[in-house]
DNA sequence: AAAAAAT
């Protein structure tokens, strides 16, 4: 099926040709006809799907014919990240380069000036985060009665950010008679409310079911101290194919710190997160895109949404609070039917998390990875000391890692060597590359589920950052498949 | 535990 049978016009499919897509996806299938009808959809639908061109498709050839009055938009999209806001503007750029559409991107950290520019000469697309779009409605920069097409996209993290009340104010400025199209990954109570309040009988699209991760990503976790990860991760980059990574860290702090670290190590490394100017975080962005960077190191402002082609891997340095944040940041890879590889960096200190999110995905991750050595034997008697208080009947432990799915890793490492000591710093940094790489490198990371070139590390001797009460000690606790919550 | 968004 070819985008021709979606009756969109001749001018918008020679857009979409020159951009290279010759099918729509399931949710444009579905979505472009109901929206050129007129009708108001609910669309539950992952980011990766084609999401944002079945709305823009339709949309650009609703108001091809029209023009935008003064201060009044004919159609507004609200999106919960500034990025998210720009990359949208972006598709309408692409998308709609044979139509003559006026379109103002209204978010924060930017100067008023264009905006106010644009607003005041009339725009058909107004493009907006919540925040500013209300800041400048309560200036009297903008009058939302004429909208006629309103979207709400990433309903679900407009949720998860507090957004809701904006969003819920921002409908109710709005005129009565206007097409409204919701998008969420999640269907949650809150955002059924919101559609039932501000929807006119909508229709449901539902594409993939949410917390379904993509199938093309290769997910696993891989066990390490919390001290360690930085050599890990560095271990990582090196032993798998890297053609362009983000790396997501909890805490802006860490984003700093790490992509800072990266940068010393001689990584070509960048940063983003939400304290950064604004114009940092879009230069960052476009040097991942153009390459001028491989590794973006980022918080989860990244997590959502951002498609970036060719994203090879997803490195999670710290687990993520959310679960679902998890399934949001490995999207960033495996996208366009492309594989990807997630790998998340694990601590002894992550035992719930891991478990919400395998309850979550429904489905047991594969572990990864030497587990520190087992001082202890393979006797029952190691299950004690592990704190694995209901023992998984056959784990199939064996001395110097886990089984994996396949089979027995020899890469199962010696395990650093545990010394008493007390800990000075967590890393001391700034060593020049050349010293310290030719230090014994850290245990090598085991081989991924594909072919990658052998880590060409060699087990280390141990170090003062090998003390640690995240390091993996005696034999490995099957928390891992533990649910332990509720 | 944090991050996101208006100044």
């Amino acid at each position: 099926m070819s985008f021709h049978a979606l009756g969109l016009s001749d001018e918008l499919l020679a857009a979409v040709a020159d951009s290279g897509y010759n099918e729509p996806t399931p949710i444009q299938r579905q979505a472009i006809p109901l929206v050129l009808m007129g009708r108001d959809i609910i669309g539950v639908a992952q980011t990766g799907t084609g999401k944002t061109a079945s709305f823009v498709l339709p949309m650009i050839d609703i108001l091809a014919h029209g023009r935008g009055r003064a201060r009044m938009p004919r159609s507004l999209i609200i999106a919960p990240t500034r990025e998210l806001a720009d990359q949208v503007a972006q598709n309408f750029l692409k998308y709609g380069k044979n139509h003559n559409l006026s379109m103002a991107l209204l978010i924060g950290g930017v100067s008023f000036g264009d905006q106010d520019k644009a607003l005041e000469k009339g725009v058909d697309v107004l493009i907006a985060t919540p925040g500013r779009l209300l800041d400048q409605f309560e200036r009297g920069k903008i009058l939302l009665s004429g909208v006629d097409i309103l979207v709400i996209d990433e309903a679900d993290r407009m949720l998860d950010m507090g957004f809701i009340p904006d969003v819920e104010r921002i409908c109710s400025l709005l005129g009565p008679n206007r097409q409204s199209l919701l998008f969420s990954a999640t269907m949650a109570p809150p955002i059924k409310k919101l559609a039932d309040r501000f929807l006119n009988d909508p229709r449901m699209i539902e594409v993939a079911r949410q917390s379904s991760t993509n199938a093309n990503i290769a997910q696993s976790l891989l066990m390490t101290g919390a001290r360690d990860k930085r050599d890990t991760l560095r271990e990582l980059l090196r032993a798998e194919e890297v053609t362009s990574a983000i790396v997501f860290c909890n805490r802006k702090r860490d984003v700093n710190d790490l992509a800072d670290s990266l940068k010393r190590y001689g990584f070509r490394a960048g940063q983003i997160h939400g304290d950064m100017e604004q114009r940092d975080r879009l230069s960052t962005l476009e040097d991942f895109k153009a390459d001028r960077i491989s590794i973006l190191v980022a918080s989860d402002v990244a997590a959502r949404g951002l498609d970036i082609k060719g994203v090879s891997h997803i490195f999670n340095y710290d687990v993520p609070f959310n679960a679902e944040d998890y399934v949001h940041r490995i999207g960033r890879t495996g996208r366009a039917g492309k594989t990807g590889i997630a790998v998340t960096l694990v601590t002894s200190a992550d035992a719930d998390l891991v478990a919400d999110i395998e309850k979550l995905i429904g489905a047991r991750i594969e572990r990864r990875g030497a587990a520190p050595l087992e001082t202890g034997s393979e006797s029952k008697a190691a299950g004690k000391d592990g704190g694995d208080k209901d023992a998984a009947p056959a784990r199939g432990r064996s001395r110097g890692g886990r089984r994996t799915k396949g089979g027995d890793r020899k890469a199962a490492a010696p395990a650093p060597e545990i010394v008493a000591a007390p800990v000075p710093e967590p890393e001391p940094e700034p060593e020049p590359k050349a010293a310290r790489e030719s230090k014994a490198a850290p245990a090598p990371v085991p081989a991924p589920a594909r072919p990658t070139p052998a880590p060409k590390a060699a087990p280390r001797a141990a170090r003062d950052e090998d003390i640690d009460d995240g390091t993996w000690n005696g034999p490995v606790p099957d928390f891992l498949s533990v649910s332990a919550r509720d």
